[in-house]
DNA sequence: ACTGAAAAGGTGGACGC
DNA sequence: GCGTCCACCTTTTCAGT
């Protein structure tokens, strides 16, 4: 993992349907060592995936939630994280520090919706208490962190 | 927004590299008539990008935190949101009811890291008080949520 | 580890239905 | 709105360095 492996993973973060012969004219190499590399990135998990960016509202996930969960003693966390990663709702999982368990993201098309989720939630064993904060707005999300990857501070180009 | 649409949009979110050719054989249709519905996902705005995901522990980030961000008035939550956005370690940003005004993802390398994070979010002005989650673990982030799309129940293939 | 060339296949238009 | 055709570009492999 060197600084031309950083400039590949940076570039592809932006876009993920970036050519090797882009990539390559980026970082000064030719596509075949980009493809070689991107190879190895992936081969080595350190990029997991390409993933297009859908608009939540366009597909009718209007409603977004982060619901906290306190546990109870009836199951164990593995078993929790197991049962919320069933529902289909549920786009992040987290455990966490603090008095709750987990924090979860829910996606759901209405407050409605949101309404039938949290009890699905809550009929899982081993929940106890939810703590649902409602989003109102995004204002961004995943953006790319570069903060590992960055030029470097003196480069030579 | 039909059917096809739909399908062609779930398969971009599982493999965001998928070519025109795969989409069409998955959906059904030829790869140029899938290239025009994606032009026109993408113009429409229903598909905002693509964008390689990438192991946050494999590029030094191994500490996530979730942040709730308490108001003061001394700033309106439009400016607090663009000096939020101006933080490179914030990766997501929402506007949320109830009495914290943001709830933030922040990203770093070290817990050191994050006090000194916390330390920059706190000199944002009308930024108050914070409220720190830090997450021991992600059991899954950023699902593929489906069920504004899926198949439909009674489909003749 | 990188290059360059060559085969295979995908892209991105125009055109007709 | 979809399919066919086709020139061009990309991907992917491989011998050479």
């Amino acid at each position: 993992m060197d600084h031309v492996d950083r400039k590949i993973i940076a570039a592809l973060r932006e876009n993920g349907r970036a050519t090797y012969a882009d990539l390559g004219r980026s970082v000064g190499l030719s596509a075949s060592s980009v493809h070689e590399r991107v190879g190895k990135l992936e081969a080595s998990g350190v990029i997991t995936g390409y993933h297009a960016m859908v608009d939540p509202n366009s597909v009718g996930l209007g409603v977004t939630a982060l619901v906290g969960i306190h546990p109870t003693d009836t199951a164990t966390d593995e078993d929790v994280a197991d049962a919320l990663g069933g529902l289909d709702e549920v786009e992040s999982c987290y455990a966490v520090a603090g008095d709750e368990a987990f924090v979860v993201k829910v996606r759901v098309s209405t407050v409605d919706e949101l309404e039938r989720c949290l009890g699905r939630l809550r009929r899982i064993p081993g929940v106890g208490r939810t703590n649902t904060t409602v989003v109102l707005s995004t204002r961004f999300e995943g953006r790319p962190n570069n903060a590992g990857l960055d030029e470097e501070p003196a480069g030579k180009a």
